[in-house]
DNA sequence: CACCTTCTGATACTACAGTCTCAAAAGTTT
DNA sequence: AAACTTTTGAGACTGTAGTATCAGAAGGTG
């Protein structure tokens, strides 16, 4: 059961991560200081890094992946991969509720587009490359399964470059 | 003909950068601070922010990258594509001098490795698929002109994964 | 050489991220 | 309600990027 100081905790890191995300939309990531942040989570600067040791953690902290990664792992043995992501990320998301859903779109947004969070792992090749490897039960230094999470890579940019 | 000021100019620039990429490579971008730099160049720290309006232009800074344009135009009009780009390549590198090259080297490996600088236009989708538009006389939000791209960066991420 | 123009160093300044400390406040347990 | 534990706010402090100013040095020109 969870006691009123775990929900008050939980309230307050989802608070400053709302409010974050609301700004960095606003104004910009690099535009939005700790201090507009923590200001608008009714909460003291002090407070914001007890609960998210950067700004950038901030972004990166992600709660949805984890859901990601099951759904990913659910998927039949059988299925082929291109398959099984587009599958695991189509599941994910339909079981989200609308407001977390849109949350989860402007954080993914943020971690591609902001420079200082390109490298998030959720998006790196190392870590596609990983996901490949143990779904088929291959080596992550294979020349073909670099080069698949490549292309997967190439053909989300691609995608969303047309999508504006 | 040079004047001495704008020789003295040339150099400075060229003593901030070389030592600059010395030095992230040596202890990494984030780790070297505008005054090591400067200290190192034997100048001022106000002297690198006339040369460099800040730190992450000293990396985008690029002598060699319109010399890499013009061999990518200078290609006779048939070559495929891939075989297009890495000609240019190999062409620019070819008539560099050692120390530049070694030099160039140590500067894309920064643009493409730390994160402030991955939006480094020489290696976004955006300026890939702009060459092979105007090289193939397409348009650029053209699906497969932006699949291209998207496949040439996903290649060129792979291969560097594979090679470390 | 004398004058003019441009570049430089020294220094002080602002803004922001991140750390630290301590006392007060809020939650929990008996 | 009292004692205990955890969280919070306030504020001071550090480190670094980037800006502004101004006097003096170095380069250029008559």
């Amino acid at each position: 059961m969870t006691s009123l100081r775990e929900r008050k905790k939980a309230r307050t890191r989802a608070d400053l991560q709302r409010h974050a995300l609301r700004l960095f939309r606003a104004n910009g990531y690099a535009a939005t200081t700790v201090d507009e942040i923590a200001a608008a989570a009714e909460v003291s600067r002090a407070t914001f890094f007890r609960y998210f040791p950067s700004k950038e953690d901030l972004v990166r902290y992600d709660d949805v992946d984890p859901l990601m990664e099951a759904a990913f792992a659910a998927q039949p043995a059988g299925t082929p991969l291109f398959d099984a992501v587009r599958n695991a990320l189509r599941d994910t998301f339909a079981g989200l509720g609308p407001e977390k859903r849109a949350l989860e779109e402007v954080r993914m947004e943020l971690a591609r587009t902001v420079p200082e969070l390109a490298e998030n792992k959720q998006f790196s090749l190392a870590g596609i490359a990983a996901r490949i490897a143990t779904a088929t039960g291959r080596d992550v230094v294979e020349l073909d399964v670099q080069l698949c999470a490549g292309a997967m890579i190439g053909a989300r940019l691609a995608a969303r470059s047309l999508s504006q």
